[in-house]
DNA sequence: ATAGTTGTTCTAGTTGAACTAGCACAAAAT
DNA sequence: ATTTTGTGCTAGTTCAACTAGAACAACTAT
């Protein structure tokens, strides 16, 4: 379980965080069940606070990609189902927008609208 | 020409004003050559002040869609492709994260990913 | 039962991006 | 020549992100 941070980046360090945890989740790299570190642990080892850390737990959690519990820490939940299609998905439409010279703010832009 | 500004919105407003106008230039109710209101112009008319509205012009710019001249404003690029499929493509990926319970800012991180 | 661990919640302070405001200027249009 | 419009600059405000420290509740382990 390798997690990297740059506080450099426009990104907010909680969403780094989430991002890095969530793509190990969905690529299986962390298993359904298996621990993730304690916030004050992580926290500790990436040079950050501990609030900064469980605000991307909690962000997970909402997701449903984490369960928290007190005294316990942090577990990956049991996924429903597979990520495999969206990961294509995602990964055809990210080329098309790279061969086409669309920025990344672009696409997000356009992945935010069509939300809505 | 219909924009719209959410102050209260979480997304930055020059932001929120390059979305507005990119997406209609890429659905081509923004014609090629076609002039934008100057950016004062549409800061008194949106309420907003004239860098603001200047720094989604920017944007655009840098990303192809307008070309700013002095004394002129901003004018619709020609643009040299159609961005039918990537509209598909995001319009599909949108679909597929909605029926898997996958949030906006779960999928705009796993775009970011993928894109580096 | 007891003690230690860990997420939760609260207050408080700092930093930086976003936004606003006003001004002077350069290039282009008229 | 005058006006228009983007560009560039300085400066102040607001707010989310982040940090810091503390007390607490739920859970684990012994």
């Amino acid at each position: 379980m390798l997690i990297r941070v740059d506080p450099a980046s426009e990104t907010p360090l909680f969403e780094q965080l989430a991002t890095s945890i969530r793509s190990s989740v969905i690529d299986r790299s962390l298993a359904a069940g298996e621990r993730l570190p304690t916030a004050r642990a992580l926290a500790e080892s990436l040079g950050i606070n501990m609030h900064t850390v469980l605000r991307a737990y909690q962000e997970l959690r909402d997701e449903g990609f984490i369960e928290l519990r007190r005294g316990r820490g942090a577990i990956v939940s049991a996924s429903p189902h597979s990520y495999d299609s969206l990961a294509a998905g995602v990964a055809a439409v990210v080329a098309d927008a790279r061969s086409n010279n669309v920025s990344l703010a672009a696409l997000t832009a356009l992945i935010r609208e069509e939300y809505q």
